[in-house]
DNA sequence: ATACGTGCAAAGTATTTGCAAACGG
DNA sequence: CCGTTTGCAAATACTTTGCACGTAT
């Protein structure tokens, strides 16, 4: 069996990137690079933050510009967790797939799986009128240091 | 058997805003009573234009103001369906509940309910390290026009 | 009467867009 | 070279906040 690195989301990416016809721009490539380090989904400010911090100078713009391309090419899930910014979250190519709890009264997000979930979804998903392409599952409530 | 009518959450939602210690002001009111004719989830400008339509002069302020507090007495659940906007549903005392499918394409929205989905949404709740008191569920894809 | 509620305008945040200059293939 | 990509700044969209006045209890 073969379990996929971070780093192979990265090439991924900029391999269906390429072949869609986008080219290795500086900025371009840097937010890729940063979206394969990632865990679990971030915002637009986490990537532009990290950017700075690793002392590329690349404008916000650039960021969202990218983000967007990449949710185009379904590379990367774009997410709504309620806190008044979107979210980004790479999709491996495994196929592999979480969702979240989100602590409403610290913030705090974490990834959770769940066969069972994703087998009603799947059947759920069969039934109805929507050509259903992508789903996506958020419980809120206090996180285990808050409650 | 009783079936919750619309204006019955109205009623609901102004008595229990009453038991916390708000007064019945023109504008609270007025939202309130919008919130009570919606069937599925709607905007802050929805209800703002609501308004505006049936001759009320509110401000756009005093509308967020009150779905702040109906949000907090959990007389509405707050939704994020990725439109950019956040959206609000009342909670109707009987506990039907539903979820929802959006186009990706023209944004419409739908509810759906599934007894099997909340179910395993339940027990999941009770797995996690999360004080779970919310849930919701988006489907995303063409809807039957788009696709 | 008096504390709460409201409208308006201004401030905040997150994201998008226009454009000239830099750059990749 | 030439069209794409980028950074900057300005624009937009949604929501929140400050404050003086109005109003429910």
């Amino acid at each position: 069996m073969d379990t996929i690195e971070p780093m192979d989301w990265t090439e991924h990416a900029l391999t269906k990137l390429s072949e869609a016809g986008y080219r290795r721009g500086r900025s371009r490539s840097a937010v890729v690079q940063v979206l394969g380090t990632q865990e679990c989904a971030v915002s637009a400010r986490d990537i532009d933050d990290a950017l700075r911090d690793s002392g590329h100078t690349i404008g916000r713009a650039s960021v969202y510009r990218t983000l967007e391309t990449l949710a185009e090419l379904k590379l990367v899930q774009r997410l709504d967790l309620g806190s008044g910014e979107k979210r980004y979250e790479p999709q491996r190519p495994g196929g592999e797939h979480h969702h979240h709890l989100v602590c409403d009264h610290c913030g705090h997000v974490e990834p959770f799986e769940d066969p069972d979930l994703e087998r009603v979804l799947e059947l759920l998903a069969g039934r109805v009128d929507y050509a259903v392409d992508e789903h996506d599952v958020v419980l809120t409530g206090a996180c285990g240091a808050c409650k």
